[in-house]
DNA sequence: CAGATTAATATGTATATACTTAATATTATT
DNA sequence: AATAATATTAAGTATATACATATTAATCTG
């Protein structure tokens, strides 16, 4: 009998992947070691490790050194969503982006704010508030605390050729941060700003993002009535 | 003058992050080639390739072959969003699970979920109601479509002890889905149910799982008010 | 000059080898 | 028998080398 050969990390992904939908490897279940199956495939342990590892990180394998490798019992499916600039959303939907700067103040945040973003109660921060327009029509209003101690520049920019969603990524980048999604009713002022009914359910997200210890900015995405984050598993 | 050693490609990832972030290396600039940089960190090129790659899967950098690799313009943040079990989620919040199964039926699905499932009006498919409790208080409602032609088992099986959530993932893998998020006021049933006002924004989470060309199941996880689902990034 | 051919280049991947690290199993010691 | 020292195991990683592939640049050709 000639054993199969799987040359590249992909086929092996795939056999690995049919083992498992085929349930030849169940749930829970230990699979061989790398050496054994890289034999078996025909390929250097290299390859197997690199099919198996992708897969770890999809949450399919669960991976410990000397333990070895096994089918998760509980596949943890990870979804990961493109949070992207918001100009580029309503662009691939194949509308006509535009955005307004509602208003715009430095002055204290409230004390919820600055007890997020870490940061004195005492120092001003940029607050900006915009409406983001798909086609004319209310898309997104954008609610936006700016720590001025990390991002001074921010001060001087006035926000009209770029929004502030995008002048941020683009001149204040962030180690990490945190992001929340959540449904709330419209308020009054929301659906007034937004073309909705009061009370309407809404799509929101919230980010807070940090540049090593300092808070750069938090925000809140509120979007129009009917609004769908979608991806694939 | 000593050449840094980078010897791990997390320390070579480590070094590229602080020199975007510190702005040496601007979005949409050009970076050094791999082996360029390997000479630098005094590695291995398959080390600073990993460092490279790895990042690159994060959105933060763009690779081409023969363009080489930019920081990205536009980074496109990715939000790996945890999929669990509903169980699993209330457990984490240190609370305690259950679930009810509140409506089980054989019967056709309507045109819209044989039209998304891909499947003959004409055929039967299990639909199961479910609440989802923490502590004892509401805390989701799951509405499931189950093709009995792709998991006929789902028949015999009670869903008591075990969840029609977690029972599927168990036993009836899939290879690929969709999925997406929402918000939507909650219906008289819904509000009944849940235990809150007719119109609370509810967060919702709909779901449709494939192995192969053949759905599985489509679901729509409904969760009471204030919930919220977080990641970093 | 347009279009096709060819060369050059940077990333992408495969391989053998060697060593590291975390976790477990075994053995020795008190 | 409890505890500590040691060995073993399997994944994790680094390296040199080689070749593949996509893409761009340069060159040739009609």
């Amino acid at each position: 009998m000639t054993k199969p050969q799987f040359r590249s990390w992909q086929s092996v992904q795939e056999e690995v992947l049919r083992r498992i939908h085929a349930r030849e490897w169940t749930p829970g279940a230990l699979i061989p070691n790398e050496a054994d199956l890289a034999e078996e495939f025909g390929c250097s342990r290299a390859t197997v490790n690199r099919a198996l590892r992708t897969l770890a990180e999809t949450g399919l394998l669960d991976r410990r050194r000397k333990a070895g490798t096994r089918v998760a019992a509980q596949p943890v499916a990870k979804a990961t969503l493109d949070i992207s600039v918001i100009r580029m959303d309503v662009e691939a939907r194949g509308q006509r982006y535009d955005h307004q700067l509602t208003d715009r103040a430095t002055t204290r945040p409230p004390m919820a704010v600055s007890a997020a973003m870490q940061a004195p109660t005492t120092s001003d921060m940029l607050f900006l508030k915009a409406l983001h327009l798909a086609d004319g029509q209310p898309y997104a209003l954008e609610d936006r605390w700016v720590n001025l101690e990390v991002v001074p520049e921010a001060s001087e920019e006035r926000f009209d050729a770029i929004s502030s969603n995008e002048w941020l990524l683009r001149h204040a980048p962030y180690t990490h941060g945190d992001i929340a999604f959540s449904a709330a009713n419209a308020t009054e002022g929301e659906a007034q700003a937004l073309g909705c009914a009061p009370g309407a359910a809404l799509f929101i997200i919230d980010r807070l993002t940090w540049n090593r210890s300092k808070a750069v900015t938090k925000v809140r995405i509120v979007f129009a009535p009917g609004h769908q984050m979608r991806t694939v598993l």
